[in-house]
DNA sequence: ATTTTTATTATTGTCGACAATAAATTGCCA
DNA sequence: TGGCAATTTATTGTCGACAATAATAAAAAT
């Protein structure tokens, strides 16, 4: 069960497999952002027809990570600052509502669940090698948790589907390790405690401001380096 | 400029035109809601290839409009009460968090115009053709000029690009009009002000308000027919 | 009669080729 | 020599046909 695949579905179709491929380079930047996209030459390197590569380029910029021109082409979306915090402001809003939806929505078995997962990470984040877990995989794995807790489609097709690939480009290519892992960690414990409570009002203030401090901190950090 | 196409691009290829051709019959459920897509059918009835309908269907999939299967084929999404309220919880953050940035970036001149356009809206009031106008068009515009005036990008994407799509489906299919014209323009005019006056906070906190008295509206509404 | 298996049909996925549009190059003229 | 126009080149959009998969119908067996 990935972040990129909420369904749970495996690739079945070549497509399927080459879109994968090209989400990955284009997440990781092995294919560079704001570059030309070349359909024949794409198709050449994954040995398949235009079609299917034209049906893989469909499914990218269904989540927005290419943008197409009639008769001129697609190109890789570009990272810039503005666009960041664009998307940070939207995440803000969306996971916001997840999260006071996850409070009226998960069930009990979910809510332990994810307390469990908690205190996991908290023994995990004694552990040099640990802090790095819990930067990538940890986090990731909370804010999914609430987002499928909100057990709305709807947002949860946003979120997963189209803004999350779009995060993880950012995160990868301007390289940013939160460098608050403490503190986000008491911010989630804060959260998940809101949740068990059933106050969804408190949970997405909570959240809100979680998203929004990552997004200040991110916001000083480039301010600093220019 | 119309929400459909907030990038303001005149369909030029084909598949651009039986995109929209189909959008505006699944719209008004001249394609039945949760009914099967045949590709051969359809590529029959526009009198183009499979492949450029293919194109098409994937730019509906695009806004959610049909789901696809591999290998098993499309369908138009289904209707259901509980989605229309998914739709609303969605558009509720969306929205309220698209005012809070349009009081920041807005404009003076946008602002203006869009008092403008509400000094307009209640002149026609008064006539009775005048509110079914306003209840339609009036609304769709307001919400619009707020939604761009947001300059957020990803936000004006989703939400004009997809979501709008799906409530104007509901709105059609399940025969919506709101009979809350008068109260819902008094909360437009409050939400303009807190605009105006570059009130982010307060902004927000009333499109919320505006979006979920519409939700319980409907409702309720739907509990008095059951 | 019911269920399982097999064969048939239909639909979707993939391919290579052609047509239409945009970009690049070349040639022409002021 | 510089800028504009025509031609060439390359890329995208569209098409029809074939292959692979799923749904359906028919046949056989229990």
């Amino acid at each position: 069960m990935s972040l990129s695949n909420p369904t749970q579905l495996a690739p079945v179709t070549t497509a399927d497999k080459v879109y994968e491929q090209l989400l990955q380079e284009i997440v990781k930047g092995e294919i560079a952002a704001g570059s030309k996209i070349s359909e024949p030459e794409l198709a050449k390197k994954f040995q398949v027809s235009r079609s299917t590569l034209r049906e893989a380029l469909n499914r990218l910029e269904k989540c927005h990570l290419i943008e197409r021109k009639a008769n001129v082409g697609s190109r890789v979306v570009d990272c810039s600052i503005a666009g960041l915090i664009e998307l940070y402001i939207t995440r803000e809003a969306l996971e916001g509502m997840a999260c006071r939806q996850a409070a009226n929505n998960m069930t009990e078995e979910e809510i332990q669940s994810m307390q469990q997962m908690l205190k996991d990470h908290s023994n995990q984040q004694d552990l040099k090698d640990g802090i790095s877990y819990y930067q990538e995989e940890g986090d990731v794995d909370f804010h999914y948790k609430v987002i499928m807790g909100s057990h709305n489609q709807q947002l949860i097709n946003i979120i997963c589907g189209q803004l999350y690939h779009l995060i993880r480009m950012y995160r990868i290519q301007f390289g940013m390790k939160s460098s608050r892992a403490t503190r986000a960690f008491q911010e989630h414990a804060q959260i998940v405690q809101a949740i068990a409570d059933r106050d969804g009002e408190l949970a997405e203030i909570l959240m809100r401001r979680h998203i929004a401090a990552s997004r200040k901190n991110i916001e000083q950090k480039i301010a600093a380096q220019s």
